[in-house]
DNA sequence: CGTGTGATTATGTATGCACATATTAGAGGA
DNA sequence: TCCTCTAATATGTGCATACATAATCACACG
């Protein structure tokens, strides 16, 4: 039943911490203690401990031992998945449809956000991202020319737009925000559905240092959820 | 400048995949090469690429190598804020208010879930959040009276339900549901707004070890939006 | 009595080794 | 040709050991 793996170990004082057996804040044994309990390597429970600390569950300090964290932080690590994979997972096929692309003017709810200015050149696009065939979700993306010039005469192929941004640029911050939105006449059309239909909504943008790259809105039709673990 | 732990040389290499020395999806040198490469232990080499493995930068698998990965993944960390916390931090007072609290049988989509039987006695609360008076969110909540009997007979005084089960039971896992929902006609009266507004909602629901503890459902009214960093 | 210094101690990390496990390529057979 | 089984191989993991590093404590010294 103990295969004292470091992974055993880990969920073994996990389960430990989670019942009480000590203070929020409280000492736990060293390494060697529980080496010596568990009849394993220190370096197995050396590993199983920084997990714990990595999660959040525990804090370790040289010669200050290992304690609970006395306030458990509420933290979700949570992975925002790709359309592709996201499609792919749930046994579908993936296409995605580029609907527009034009340069237009950002609208202002944009330029006036962190580092736009009005002025800027910025590439439009419109995706419809299908999940055998059926409507998945609807993208509308703006693009800094300043930042990712060769976007204008960039040939997708297969990829999205955001898998072409991702391989191509990296970002060093992003913001997202989630809402719900009652669909107009045209989105529930494109999302098959009706107008007024609530529709989950993320919005992300992102920058290269303080250089905007993208800023895009996604809409997803009324049955879509987005799940996680905390 | 070398100084072969584990972390400089998962630095080293995550530049190297930077700087584009492997295409995305390539290949990239087995452990023992990197080993005799850096000249330092294959277990050093193991630990780096099992950190950039967990950062989403490489996918590693048995027999199969190590690879860059396809679509850097953007991961976040979220924090699940408290309500009382995310009204005040806004500057407003909070309040909130019971609306109902009964035994009442569990709603069949939860009652199907995991672990809580169809035969589960629950509490049934359903609780108005206000900021500076004005409706903030909505919350219909059940309560596993097996797993928290204690509940029956609380006192709640000026806690919201949630702030007095934080206090008390601890959970062990949770899972969080994000969608959008059109408000019913009773839903739009109180959140005070009208019958098919697009209401942002979350859904959550928390075990201990394997015993359901609550779940609950939260619904925003809609200019509520849910902003995080990645 | 305050202070600096060295001993003590718990965690951090590198190493060499052995073996486990998953996956794939290829050999062998129907 | 196609299937099955086996062997090869890259990663996954545990262990014993040695040494590094940071924090703390005790004790001697001014």
């Amino acid at each position: 039943m103990n295969a004292n793996t470091h992974r055993s170990l880990r969920e073994a004082i996990r389960a430990r911490i989670v019942a009480g057996e000590w203070q929020l804040g409280e000492l736990i044994p060293g390494e060697a203690d529980f080496a010596r309990e568990y009849g394993c390597a220190r370096t197995t429970v050396n590993r199983a401990l920084q997990a714990l600390a990595e999660e959040g569950i525990v804090e370790r300090k040289r010669r200050g031992g290992t304690r609970v964290r006395p306030l458990p932080l509420p933290q979700a690590s949570l992975r925002i998945p790709l359309l592709r994979e996201q499609v792919e997972e749930s046994g579908c096929g993936y296409r995605c449809e580029l609907v527009v692309r034009t340069v237009a003017p950002l609208p202002p709810a944009i330029a006036n956000g962190h580092g736009w200015g009005s002025e800027c050149r910025a590439a439009y696009i419109e995706t419809l991202h299908r999940a055998d065939e059926r409507p998945f979700a609807f993208e509308m993306r703006w693009i800094n020319l300043a930042t990712v010039p060769e976007f204008e005469t960039a040939e997708l192929g297969e990829l999205s737009v955001n898998e072409w941004l991702v391989r191509r640029v990296p970002f060093t911050r992003g913001e997202v925000s989630l809402s719900a939105t009652a669909a107009d006449e045209r989105l529930g059309a494109i999302l098959a559905t009706h107008e007024g239909a609530a529709l989950f909504t993320m919005n992300r943008e992102t920058w290269l240092d303080e250089r905007p790259v993208t800023a895009m809105t996604l809409y997803y039709p009324p049955r879509y959820r987005f799940d996680f673990t905390i």
